[in-house]
DNA sequence: ATCGCAACGTAC
DNA sequence: GACGTACGTTGCGATC
């Protein structure tokens, strides 16, 4: 048997399925029946067919060919309409999903690439089917090409070709230059069908020939339109003319079928309510998939221990996983660690039979060897946890779950179990499956090891196939220098910060707490007197009632539930009574207290008498990190109390910390992606940037700028990068929604190039299906295409901020694994990365190296890009953050 | 007793 | 309903 490859026509397929469906619909109101038809039939092909080759082959956008050889070609087409136009984005996931390649080359149409690829692979003597009705495709067919109607059961050999036309596939070019395409608008030769055609072909034996010998045509009215339209019919002919020239390589690799990636097609036809298709991918990937058969082994003494670590030290590559009690780096217990180097077995070195030091001293020169890469998943975790052992992994560190975050920064499931039915299509236990969840969770510690092994054993050698797998995706989406250049060397670094942590002073905390709690007790005293009785005042419910049931205050704004309390409700109604106000000042002081003041302290670590917070890489759909256990990332600054606390966060002994943050990142990135000359050049002078958008917006000199007029136009500034509307930029500012519109009308008239920038991301993240940043990390936003209008905006506003946001997050990411290499090169132990607010950096270091310090990591930070504007940084040193910062 | 959600507020 | 991204605390009703 030969080889076969199925080209699929993707417009001329989803127009098809969009008009033979009937209007479909998710809850969230994206059309879908294009989609499911589109789905229906390519399942049926590969099924039918069973192809060694797919490709799916698009029209390019813009200009094409024939439209420069005849200005009406496709003129009277209707516009695509919108229910279809919304759906294209999701058939290119569901492309992407399946595997499958696709072409799509500028100023062509997909019949060209077809034909192109066609006549190459009909050459190399593989079978060719091409799924599409389009009847200029007709004259492709040949004894190695047919055209196949899937959804009429229908296929177009040679002799179906020459029943339906009356004349052989070679002739059907020329027997087109005659009819002529309605639906192309192709003029052909008018008074001419397709019987009278035929005739004239088979008679005259090609178009060139009746066009010499036009006299001899018997009957009078094909002879005289074809003497006056001869020019007709040869522009037609080269309009209906397929190139077979392309300069198109057939890829048989990139073309060659692969497994469909069921976590993608999962998480689709979640959102799109596919149930039936969910189900027939449940029955592959859920319950009934087939499990992971791993030989699991407990290494309890010191002779099979020094045996695992030669095996492991000669693999290829290994595995590895911490079991920790509880599931923390810094005070966790560490009870195991399990190792695999092939994804049949794998080994759990008991660390409670061995003792910790005999079990990690056998490990330490494999963790340290700086050659070697570890896959796995949660590796920073375990990085973190070996390192504060005192054994530093110093190898790659591949996890799986980065890799799929890359993927798909959006995805909700991360877990090792997700990932593995998702992209695997097998099934393992979840950890709440194996040992409980809540009160019936069995703690690590409790466990025997064999059944510890069990499930370690499969979680790390299900890691190598996962992460290569999902390694493999990443490529095909152009993502893997963003997973291996980027996130990957990141993994590293962050560990790191998490296992240096941040000085925090107790004592001064402590003082804080004491002053807070007895003005919080002055106030609650005072809030029970103006309420007239004692009640909770953080309860928003109670705080309801009192306010607007009992004293009757007129309420502004609702929640779910009832009336709204939060902050801009109570300042409103401070300027007329006493009490919202003690409830504002309440409110802010125990926020501070409960929230920082006297939660850090408990988290200070028993053995560093730091605090050490997870710098969280798979979590913001953006790219940016986040930080928990603390959140880090939203210690206090602007209030004079907030300040008090950046004061406690203080460096080590005989240290100074310094902190270096970008100046407006995200305006300037805003500036360079859209290429607004004002605001490039804003920039270039350096600018203060909310003086400057004053002073254009508002046509005042900069100096005539006020305090006033800047903050606001700060906030338009803010709006912008956000995708603010006139309704929020009115409350924000308290002004008019009209004047609030005039703004904005009058920011995008001296920026066009931002107006110009955001309408083009929203386009193009509508076409494509997700939002991309100068790196290639994508996020998918499927409710482009919802025609629920609100989910739609708010898509659009994700959009166009993630670009902003997401190319700001791969800048400074990328400042701090180069920082970090230098670090380690230059100045080992003179100075450490701490901690990364978004835009900020801080360190801590050695008062002789702060200097130096400064320098590497403002160069750094600047040169991470070429932007058309700079990059600014600014820099501080102090014996506290607030000092620094 | 525990879980999960709503409301609120902190950061960039 | 209306401004993007996070995380933590509190209160409170549902659930175990």
């Amino acid at each position: 048997m030969g080889e076969k490859l199925l080209l699929i026509d993707a417009s001329s397929s989803i127009f098809r399925a969009f008009y033979a469906l009937p209007a479909l619909s998710n809850r969230d109101g994206v059309p879908t029946n294009a989609t499911l038809g589109f789905l229906n039939m390519l399942q049926k092909s590969l099924r039918e067919s069973a192809p060694d080759y797919v490709a799916v082959v698009w029209d390019a956008p813009g200009p094409k060919r024939r439209t420069e050889m005849y200005a009406e070609y496709k003129a009277n087409r209707d516009a695509t309409p919108e229910d279809l136009r919304a759906q294209i984005p999701w058939i290119r996931r569901l492309v992407d999903a399946y595997g499958l390649a696709t072409y799509e080359q500028e100023g062509e149409e997909a019949d060209d690439v077809i034909a192109t690829l066609a006549v190459q692979a009909a050459a190399a003597g593989i079978e060719v089917e091409i799924g599409s009705t389009d009847k200029d495709l007709m004259q492709l067919v040949g004894e190695r090409v047919t055209l196949v109607d899937t959804m009429k059961d229908r296929r177009f050999g040679p002799e179906e070709v020459t029943e339906r036309f009356g004349v052989p596939p070679a002739k059907v070019l020329d027997l087109r230059a005659l009819v002529g395409d309605s639906s192309d608008n192709i003029p052909g030769v008018k008074g001419i069908g397709e019987k009278g055609a035929a005739k004239l072909i088979e008679e005259f034996g090609s178009l060139d020939a009746l066009l010499e010998r036009v006299a001899e045509v018997k009957q009078k009215r094909p002879r005289e339109a074809l003497e006056a339209h001869a020019d007709d019919a040869r522009l037609s002919r080269e309009l209906s003319r397929l190139r077979t020239d392309l300069a198109i390589e057939l890829d048989r690799e990139a073309l060659k079928v692969s497994e469909p990636d069921a976590a993608a097609l999962g998480e689709l036809f979640t959102e799109l309510e596919f149930k039936r298709q969910l189900e027939e991918l449940g029955a592959g990937a859920g319950r009934g998939a087939p499990g992971v058969e791993v030989e699991c082994a407990v290494v309890a003494d010191r002779r099979a221990l020094g045996r695992l670590v030669k095996s492991v030290a000669v693999a290829e590559r290994a595995a590895l996983a911490c079991v920790l009690e509880p599931d923390d780096a810094m005070t966790g217990e560490l009870v195991g660690i399990a190792l695999a180097t092939d994804e049949g077995s794998a080994s759990l070195v008991d660390v409670r039979a061995l003792g910790e030091d005999v079990a990690l001293d056998a490990l330490r020169d494999l963790l340290g060897d700086a050659d070697r890469s570890w896959i796995g998943h949660h590796l920073k975790r375990d990085a973190v946890a070996l390192a504060h052992r005192g054994v530093p992994v110093a190898g790659v560190l591949r996890d799986a779950g980065v890799a799929a975050y890359v993927a798909d920064p959006s995805q909700q499931v991360g877990s090792p179990a997700a990932l593995v039915g998702a992209y695997l299509g097998r099934a393992i236990a979840t950890h709440d499956e194996a040992f409980g969840k809540g009160a019936k969770r069995r703690a690590a510690t409790g466990v025997d090891a064999d059944e510890l092994a069990r499930f370690w054993g499969v979680e790390a050698a299900v890691a190598l196939d996962l992460e290569p797998r999902i390694a493999a995706d990443l490529e095909k989406t152009g993502q893997l220098g963003l997973y291996h250049e980027l996130e990957v060397p990141l993994t590293s670094v962050l560990a790191s910060m998490e296992l240096a942590g941040v000085r925090v002073d107790e004592v001064q905390l402590g003082e804080l707490s004491e002053r807070l709690g007895g003005e919080l007790g002055r106030i609650e005293v005072r809030i029970h007197e103006l309420a007239g009785e004692e009640f909770n005042i953080g309860s928003p419910k109670q705080l309801q009632r009192i306010l607007f049931e009992k004293l009757a205050l007129p309420p502004t704004k609702k929640t779910k539930t009832g009336f709204s309390t939060d902050e801009s409700v109570l300042e409103e109604l401070a300027t007329e009574y006493e009490l919202p106000g003690e409830i504002l000042a309440y409110r802010k002081l125990s926020k501070l207290r409960s929230t920082y003041v006297d939660a850090l302290p408990a988290l200070i670590h028993p053995a560093t008498g730091r605090i050490h917070c997870r710098l969280n890489q798979t979590v913001a759909a953006t790219g940016r990190l986040s930080s928990s256990h603390p959140n880090l990332q939203n210690i206090p600054v602007r209030t004079p109390e907030g300040q008090e606390i950046r004061k406690a966060f203080v460096p080590a002994e005989g240290m100074l910390l310094l902190s270096a943050d970008y100046s407006q990142i995200e305006l300037r990135i805003l500036a360079h992606l859209s290429g607004d000359e004002s605001l490039v050049q804003a920039f270039r002078e350096g600018a203060d940037i909310h003086v400057r958008t004053a002073s254009q917006v508002f046509g005042v000199e900069p100096d005539q700028v006020d305090d006033e007029l800047r903050s606001r136009t700060k906030a338009i500034n803010f709006g912008i990068v956000y995708g603010q509307g006139a309704f929020g930029l009115a409350r924000n500012l308290r002004i008019s929604q009209a004047d609030a519109r005039e703004h904005i009308r009058e920011y995008f008239e001296r920026y066009p190039g931002v107006k110009r920038f955001l309408d083009e991301s929203k386009e193009r993240a509508r076409e494509t299906g997700y939002a991309e940043t100068l790196d290639g990390r994508r996020r998918y936003l499927p409710d482009l295409g919802s025609r629920n209008r609100m989910l739609r905006q708010a898509a659009e506003r994700m959009a166009t901020n993630s670009v902003i946001q997401g190319t700001a997050a791969d800048y400074i990411k990328r400042a701090m694994v180069d920082i970090d290499t230098r670090l380690r090169r230059d100045a080992p132990g003179a100075a450490r990365m701490i901690l990364q607010v978004h835009d900020e950096l801080v360190f801590e270091v050695d008062p002789g190296g702060a200097d130096a310090l400064q320098d590497l990591v403002t160069r750094s930070m600047q040169d991470v890009a070429r932007l058309d504007v700079p990059l600014e940084v600014h820099v501080g040193t102090g014996k506290s953050w607030l000092e620094a910062h």
